[in-house]
RNA sequence: GCACAGGUGGGUGAGUGGUUAAAGCCGACAGACUGUAAAUCUGUUCCUCCUAGCGAGGUACGGAGGUUCGAAUCCUCCCCUGUGCA
């Protein structure tokens, strides 16, 4: 799932994200909320409406602000106070208040509030945090269930692709409308989120808990937080153990393409990640022959396309020499392509892995998922 | 020709007697980036040597000479640039 926190993938226009298949984006409650407001997007029709993106959005609680601007947080049992990183303001949030917003901008996927614990984070802590994730989970499915029928209404036009919200997200059937007709739109899904650090114990705890709370999906919260990569992998693996499989399973916050590939083949249904985005704007592109450095000077007159055998327009059109010169130029432009390619290659590892699971062979090797078959 | 102003490292631009191989910014070259306060952040950027260190030596603030224990900084002459006046 591409990011777009502030209802924006960055740097790349909604229909070159259908161009690339994107099927579904992220965007988040807490930047939404503080601009442009949750009423403001209501009232423009909805997320969907408002940017005008007809496929799945889902938006996440919060939760993961509260813990990357943690210095400008005070956090209790009721909920968290923040300060705007915009103008300093100070903002309350609560499961409540994140359910609230989250319907009112009308996301198909909402995320439960939770606390995403940091690391390293000593034992009790990890527990109090955890526990108070679960308590959270509680309320927010309680508010949730109470006013999930209040989703903006929306004159949707083209209304082509959306996650129902009952039973799980796999069986779902796109909805194709095509009238004028104002529709009210579907109850939006409510996933949980465990928590528990890397503590395998209360990672079990946790999912259970959350489980019993019963929500259509599950997402793994808490990690690539600093932690080394061998243990967010350990806990990832144990932890899926305690999630229903029949379920989506959503590991937040992963990863480079090798995570991705490999988690996918663990058992995890959804990812979302700024690396493809971020890495772009920064320079960093991903291809099937692995890492490049496009601001590297050995490029400034390499005139191959940056992936051999990446179909994407960028790579069809133009060479790693331009890219280069773009970047060093400082252009918009090199924002945008950077962010094609790598959100082609993302997405297209997503298609290949999908296709892979379809042939029944969830196993294969990170290196078979990008050789291309010989014509 | 006269009068002012000025010539500093790849660029720009601080520095007006000593802790200055010379700030900052730009450029160049590397690196980082994982539920986005990120078109961001970090490092290196005169040469040589080594035991690789807040190490040793060399060269350097238009040119040449001088004053001084010590000069990018003060003095003399010269060269060059800009502006104004003839």
């Amino acid at each position: 799932m591409p990011v777009g926190t502030v209802a924006s993938v960055k740097a790349v226009p909604q229909e070159t994200l259908e161009e690339l298949g994107a099927q579904i984006i992220l965007g988040n409650t807490y930047h939404l909320y503080l601009r442009p407001g949750v009423e403001t997007v209501r009232r423009m029709g909805g997320l969907h409406r408002f940017m005008s993106w007809n496929r799945a959005i889902l938006t996440d609680s919060g939760g993961f602000q509260v813990f990357s601007l943690s210095e400008l947080r005070t956090l209790n049992e009721e909920g968290v106070t923040f300060r705007s990183h915009l103008d300093g303001s100070s903002h309350f949030f609560s499961p409540e208040s994140a359910m609230a917003a989250q319907i009112g901008l009308g996301a198909d996927i909402i995320m439960a509030f939770d606390e995403c614990t940091e690391y390293p984070a000593d034992p009790a802590r990890v527990r109090a945090s955890m526990e108070m994730t679960a308590r959270w989970a509680a309320r927010s499915k309680k508010y949730f269930e109470e006013h999930k029928h209040e989703v903006p209404w929306q004159a949707v036009s083209g209304f082509e692709y959306r996650v129902s919200s009952g039973g799980n997200g796999r069986n779902s059937k796109p909805e194709t409308r095509n009238g004028s007709a104002e529709l009210p739109s579907a109850t939006p899904a409510l996933f949980g989120i465990v928590q528990g650090g890397m503590d395998r114990q209360l990672r079990k705890e946790s999912a259970e808990r959350t489980v019993e709370i019963g929500f259509p999906g599950y997402a793994i919260g808490g990690l690539s937080v600093g932690e080394p990569r061998e243990l967010t992998r350990e806990i990832v693996e144990s932890t899926l153990e305690h999630l229903p499989k029949d379920q989506p399973r959503y590991l937040m916050g992963v990863g480079n393409p090798e995570e991705i590939v490999e988690y996918a083949s663990l058992g995890v249904d959804m990812m979302d990640c700024v690396q493809p985005t971020r890495a772009a704007r920064h320079g960093l592109l991903f291809t099937s022959e692995g890492r490049i450095s496009i601001k590297q000077a050995r490029y400034a007159q390499d005139s191959e396309p940056l992936d051999p055998n990446c179909g994407c327009r960028v790579c069809q059109r133009y060479s790693r020499a331009y890219l280069r010169h773009l970047y060093a130029s400082n252009e918009v432009l090199a924002q945008i392509l950077n962010t094609v390619h790598n959100l082609s290659f993302y997405l297209d590892t997503m298609r290949r892995v999908r296709h892979s699971i379809s042939l029944g062979e969830e196993s294969r090797s990170l290196s078979g998922i990008w050789s291309r078959p010989k014509p």
